[in-house]
DNA sequence: GACCGATTCAAACGAATGTTTAAATCATGC
DNA sequence: GCATGATTTAAACATTCGTTTGAATCGGTC
């Protein structure tokens, strides 16, 4: 009963990184079925037949990678605040769980990973409808776990503050994942030798936390906001 | 000579409104000619007959609007640099510089502009190939001058940090600005009534600031990164 | 009113798309 | 060895795509 996934579940699994690796160079929709199977060697009909339609292959392509991805996060924060006993985390230990697992899937050669987080990048814009349901409920449980333990990590950041600059968190994370196409512009390149992902998070990691540590913005006036102290005074 | 631009370029612009809010919602492959010409009101080959092809068209979208937009952009840091009279400036008056423009785009609701920095956003990550070279053209005099304006108000950080930075910045701003999607998943929503740029943008420049700002990485030390100090206690 | 370039229009082009079908092939139980 | 279910295969399915065509229509000039 147990090699029947030799050959059978090989053909799904080529199918599997032959659309990772499309989708990354190409995007799903310009990605026909017929690309796909021809790069893994395997008839036009074993996409529908293994997974019913495209679009299912593409939620597998996400899930195959990204399920694991966000239970190590939630594991590390899990040990984290196992360790805390129960005293809020550093805000840099809480950036460092929700970056580090990326940086392991990426560093492991044979997870095959870096394509996938460049495809992670590329997609959190993707405008698709069935995408737009999918990616959150893949996330929920990592954003409300982290959620929480930045608001602990963080109690001087007001909650809809702390909601924006996790926004901005993801933003800068994403982006710096999704390749370094938009970096060798900003670089006149051969700055870009140091690409490989434990670099970039070293980099990532202070900017993030300063980011979230940031000053409070001035309430509300309509001069030159002075970026002084963080007087919770409400405006109106 | 004034009411030809009423109906008959008004084709062009009918077309180009179209195509911008429908690349926002469906992304450019999975919207076709079909479509755009049926909202704008005008026969099919009105897009190839005025444009050429689809892919001058998506051009075209994007002209209409960075153009003027990264213009604005450097004129706002020469304006800044004129008063500052050599002096560097300080690295928020750079980074307001970078921001501001593209508030005021979405700000001006004649320029329709909030669909556009959507679309800016969700494009970054385009994998079209002819994308790729597009938009680093459309965005290298814009680089180039604020690398420049960022080295001097950033004495104290390595260009090699500071590109990296840069990065970061870049994607925490179009992601903010590529649509809400992501973050009403991070807020249980309710909160995301203060989606007006404005609001936006005061909370996006104090982070990206004290980001930038960051205390630089530790060099390369295998233990815990204090983010302190470079302490080269070698964690056995 | 006739001419003309610019624009619009309906219709068709070939190519490519995702999906389906029915026969062929395989592995495996009895 | 044969029946059975799972998989693979080649071929076709109906749509849709971007683009092209040639005639119709428009506005303005002589």
């Amino acid at each position: 009963m147990f090699p029947e996934t030799r050959f059978a579940a090989d053909t799904k699994e080529r199918i599997l990184d032959a659309a990772e690796a499309l989708f990354v160079e190409q995007g799903f929709v310009a990605t026909s079925l017929r690309m796909i199977t021809a790069k893994a060697g395997v008839n036009l009909a074993a996409v529908n037949y293994h997974f019913g339609s495209k679009d299912e292959l593409i939620k597998a392509v996400f899930e195959r990678r990204l399920g694991p991805l966000n239970k190590e996060r939630i594991a590390y924060l899990d040990r984290l605040e196992a360790q805390a006993k129960g005293k809020p985390l550093k805000p840099e230990q809480v950036v460092e769980a929700m970056v580090s697992a990326a940086l392991k899937l990426s560093r492991d050669p044979l997870k095959g990973g870096t394509a996938f987080l460049r495809l992670l990048g590329h997609t959190i814009a993707e405008p698709a409808d069935y995408m737009q349901r999918f990616l959150p409920e893949q996330y929920r449980e990592v954003v409300v776990r982290f959620k929480a333990a930045f608001a602990r990590a963080l109690p001087e950041i007001p909650e809809q503050e702390l909601v924006w600059r996790m926004h901005f968190m993801f933003g800068a994370m994403t982006y710096s994942m999704a390749g370094n196409d938009a970096l060798r512009l900003i670089a006149s390149c051969k700055l870009c030798e140091a690409d490989d992902a434990e670099s970039i998070v070293r980099r990532l990691v202070p900017f993030l936390v300063a980011g979230l540590q940031a000053p409070l913005p001035a309430a509300r006036t309509e001069g030159k906001p002075d970026t002084r102290r963080a007087t919770r005074k409400r405006a109106a």
